[in-house]
DNA sequence: CGGTTACATGAAACCGGTTACATCAGAGAT
DNA sequence: ATCTCTGATGTAACCGGTTTCATGTAACCG
């Protein structure tokens, strides 16, 4: 394996010289540059990434924590795998690389991997506010970006999707449609999404002069059967609604079913908008017309905003991203 | 930052003791390694990697490559993170840590990321064999072990499913239910899976003595459209079978399609089974008969596969895990 | 022409661990 | 009492980079 010595000595230049052509090549010779950088391709050098790390304390790293082991079991991040490539991708422009610390190792085991790896910041992907550890990692200075829910910190921000923006979109959209009796099936207010998605509902029904009545807002759980429960429920009121804003598409899918079930139509009886546009989507009959998020955006806001925050150690974290929302229409209203 | 050297000192022993209480423990004096172990608490001590990882060669981190532009855009991995939920908590239990690398950076770099991190072993998630790259890095000697395609390489080794094991199920299955005209929807043939499974499917006509008609192999492409335009030609034959294999459950989702689109009924006029097990399948309506893969399974196999390359450098490769299938019955079949 | 300056480079300390080898005390053997 | 062996520990070199500081050379200036 070729060292920084033995290439150095090839060139007939110091290890110095050699280091400055690969992190500084604006203030060595030409010549000389382009002599190492021949003779390094030519045997095949590579710097040693340990090495840097420990004498420069930059890992050029960032870790990603995710919960393994969700509230429920069998769930899966609708977005995991964009929001994946998206960061990797934005990273590994950058000559930065992820090393996963998944929820679940030993007890506050992420601020130490953190420590121990000299890890340059975190990304926190669906999570975060729970655990302690995570809470400590926030507060300790390390640059953190969380995805989907704010996060507190001295150098701390998040991404999250235009939530009341998209939200009062799909009401407007349904009002558009010639519809007034517009209910929604929201998520569990506890968390940034449901509460944001609700707030956005609440304040299109102002917007269009409706009246805001309490038996037309169900809490799901952001799960199939959740949506399903809250359609049942909805579906006994007095005054059927005419349409319903869903806080997620798994929970509209389960709503479309309820309503199937009930001998209605969709989008005849009732209209169903959902939010998310998760692959599945597309893929029910018919369409599911939802409030998309941008999946790739997610990875590239956090890259973006993280690698920002490790260039400056000084300045204030960037503000919180907000990704636009897009309304695609298909067959549910 | 406490260092090696700063716990030395507090507990009034030599750093060469400190290293000892935390690679070989019993070679100290229970006195004195208690009161290292104490004091390192104390002060909140943690070795530092890459200082360790410098002076061993062992990074105790292994690399995980998986093609971010795969050969479709939009292509999801169905089980992608319950691979990396059984990978990351296999390793993790061990001490091993995950990069990713994912396929798309500089050219040819994963072998380089590997080589300038010192990782002591990768993992190609459903990829692999066509990027030179990779070749290049199976061949090289370090510890490979790839999912759901058989690479070869010194210290090289794969983990698949029973292919063609849970092929020969679904059509036995079918079998059973009175069907006799039971034709295919093959993945391409060039891919693992996609021979494996077919290989099944003809194995199984054999043993139940009936027929092997070429007309009732259709070519897919493992995607949506792909199983909706084979079934379209196998619903054109003269002799229209009345049950279908699929060997993918989107594709399975297609056809099924395809089939309602003709004005025939599932499972009473083409009974379908499908093979994966993916989050749609339970959702869709019917549900979807289909092969299980052991999700997780593949994350724990490779894990275990890899541990125990990087454990003994000079053994031979562990024969490839073949994780079996198990058949979900739900309505289409 | 002496003095300042910019530029290119080298020598050596340093980052924080691991480990080969040396040392030393005490137990057991002769 | 002396020798040997074992167990516990310490000394110092080493892993492969980065970076401070010193040095040398050539250009520039009044």
């Amino acid at each position: 394996m070729a060292t920084i010595r033995e290439l150095a000595r090839q060139c007939g230049v110091s290890v110095a010289t050699v280091s400055r052509v690969f992190n500084r090549p604006e203030v060595v010779n030409p010549d000389t540059r382009k002599n190492v950088l021949d003779t390094a391709a030519r045997i095949g050098y590579l710097p040693n990434e340990s090495a840097r790390t420990l004498a420069t304390k930059k890992s050029h790293m960032v870790g990603l924590v995710w919960d393994t082991h969700h509230r429920r079991p069998g769930w899966r991040h609708p977005f995991l795998q964009e929001i994946l490539i998206g960061l990797k991708t934005a990273l590994s422009d950058r000559g930065y690389h992820l090393l996963m610390l998944a929820t679940g190792d030993g007890e506050g085991s992420h601020d130490r991997a953190v420590r121990r790896h000299d890890l340059d910041g975190v990304v926190f992907i669906d999570d975060g506010t729970e655990d302690p550890a995570l809470l400590r990692l926030a507060g300790s200075g390390v640059p953190c970006v969380s995805l989907d829910r704010p996060v507190t910190g001295p150098r701390a921000t998040h991404v999250i999707s235009d939530n009341a923006g998209g939200a009062r979109g799909a009401v407007h959209h349904l009002h558009g449609r010639g519809r007034r009796a517009i209910a929604t099936i929201a998520g569990p207010v506890r968390t940034a999404p449901g509460a944001e998605r609700l707030a956005g509902y609440r304040a299109a029904l102002a917007e269009l002069g409706l009246p805001a009545r309490g038996e037309y807002v169900a809490e799901g759980d952001f799960y199939l059967a959740g949506g399903h429960a809250a359609m049942r429920r909805l579906l006994e009121l007095d005054e059927r609604p005419d349409a319903v804003f869903v806080a997620g598409d798994e929970m509209a899918i389960g709503a479309i079913r309820a309503i199937t079930e009930a001998g209605l139509r969709v989008p005849e009886d009732i209209a169903v908008v959902g939010f998310d546009d998760i692959e599945l989507a597309a893929l029910v009959q018919p369409g599911l017309t939802t409030v998309a998020q941008d999946k790739a955006g997610f990875g590239t806001a956090a890259a973006t905003a993280l690698i920002a925050m490790i260039d400056d150690p000084a300045a204030a974290p960037p503000p919180p991203a907000v990704l636009p929302t897009t309304l695609v229409v298909r067959g549910t209203a």
